[in-house]
DNA sequence: CAGAGGTCTCAGAGACCTCTCAGCAATCCG
DNA sequence: CGGATTGCTGAGAGGTCTCTGAGACCTCTG
């Protein structure tokens, strides 16, 4: 079976082969770290550095979804998205888009049932946007029926943002609930604050790793606020969240 | 079968033959301390001094891990890795950065995964996380079914950084940590304290093997307490960990 | 424009870890 | 048997890691 890197079952094709993902961005460094973290969830990932590139390798790959961002240096997004509909009437699209961006421009963009994140982004959220894509395009199976992320009594329901315990209802901001889908797609598993800061902030975040102490010290006081706890320090190494009894 | 210098049966590729590592730094005693405790792990391994010796490597080695110091004199990490994952898209990289650089912030260099270590590092922290990224990756199999670090009725989690003894979870600090997990990855072998000195301290290390009995005595306290001890002195020699049927 | 919520920095307190020192115990050897 | 050697462990200094509260800054909203 086709497996994330943490060893964990990927998101596939319906065949159960690996899905299949174009990053497109003109920033290598950018676009290093996406390949990466996709590559990451074990699919197929290729890169591009301008619009031209990037049709020219969508018909050679054709891939399920593609990560492009919106201001390429030769073509606007819309002409790349019509050049990408052109071959692949039914790839998904995420767009990356500057925050200061004209916003209907995105509305327009995003009418095809395609999504976007703004730039500065977390890995986390591309990730997790790309695999919502997928899924509601009915081109991906999931490994098992996972209906949400469940560990324990902690359960976490992606689409509707929303986070229980023992079936009460725990309310997260942004950055909380992020960090949480982190550590609950990595049960059992010590993470650094390196690899969550890494991951759970937006790459060009220049702060410590102090903040993650901070969240992590917010999440405990929401989740394991008067409960046996479940989310563990280990010194030294970063962070762990476990199910009660072990 | 491919085995390690020390007798034990070494991690292997799928297909069993050796696993090939490329380590870079540009201090070549470093380099030659790495490798040669790569090659005591029983792989294959290869040397350069600088981004563009290790690229011309890698594409003649393709190396299943690269061990890669961030700050080279010829390129920086990210170009480093850029380079590597086109010609080799799922190399796993393990970075090694000086503590005092940018602090904590490993900047996207652990988003796919990779890992990294701070200088100093002992050598049995850097194999070991070589050893889980491969495990990780898929790229590796165990030489047995070795779920985790078993010995006797003493058991090893190394993702979780978990240490039980018939069950019973205790708790270690990150150097009793290590040095538990060179005894047990070395069960019924006679250790002396050079021996451990040089592999679960870090190389800078000024001080006496007076270190090792101290943290000897206090893993004796956590996993000996009131059982049969496990952990033996020989005299004039070192120390063994033993199940305690043998 | 005021208020609310969210994010992050700062700084202090406290817990924990590592290592040195020193004295004691066990073992070895003449 | 007695001295020398080797190993064990308690006490404690110093440093590091972690947690937490207070508050500044920002954005969004009414």
């Amino acid at each position: 079976m086709n497996t994330t890197r943490s060893g964990r079952p990927a998101l596939t094709r319906p065949d159960g082969t690996p899905l299949r993902v174009l990053v497109v961005d003109d920033d290598p460094d950018l676009a290093e770290v996406l390949t990466g973290a996709l590559r990451y969830e074990g699919w197929e990932v290729r890169a591009a550095a301008d619009g031209t590139a990037a049709l020219a390798a969508a018909r050679e790959l054709r891939p399920d979804a593609v990560v492009l961002d919106v201001m390429l240096p030769d073509m606007d997004g819309l002409a790349v998205l019509r050049g990408l509909h052109e071959s692949q009437p039914d790839v998904c699209v995420l767009f990356l888009t500057a925050r200061d961006a004209v916003e209907d421009r995105i509305a327009g963009l995003t009418a095809g049932g395609d999504d976007y994140v703004t730039k500065p982004f977390s890995l986390e959220e591309v990730v997790a946007r790309l695999r919502g894509l997928l899924r509601r395009a009915g081109m991906a199976r999931r490994p098992e029926e996972e209906a949400g992320l469940v560990v324990g009594d902690l359960v976490m329901d992606e689409d509707a943002r929303e986070v229980t315990r023992s079936g009460e209802l725990i309310e997260l901001s942004p950055t909380e609930f992020e960090l949480l889908r982190f550590l609950m797609r990595n049960p059992r598993r010590v993470l650094s604050k390196a690899q969550i800061l890494d991951r759970v902030w937006s790459y060009d975040f220049g702060g410590r790793a102090h903040v993650v102490e901070l969240y992590i010290s917010y999440l405990r006081k929401k989740i394991d606020a008067g409960r046996a706890p479940m989310i563990h320090t280990v010194r030294g190494a970063g962070y762990v969240l476990k199910p009660v009894t072990g």
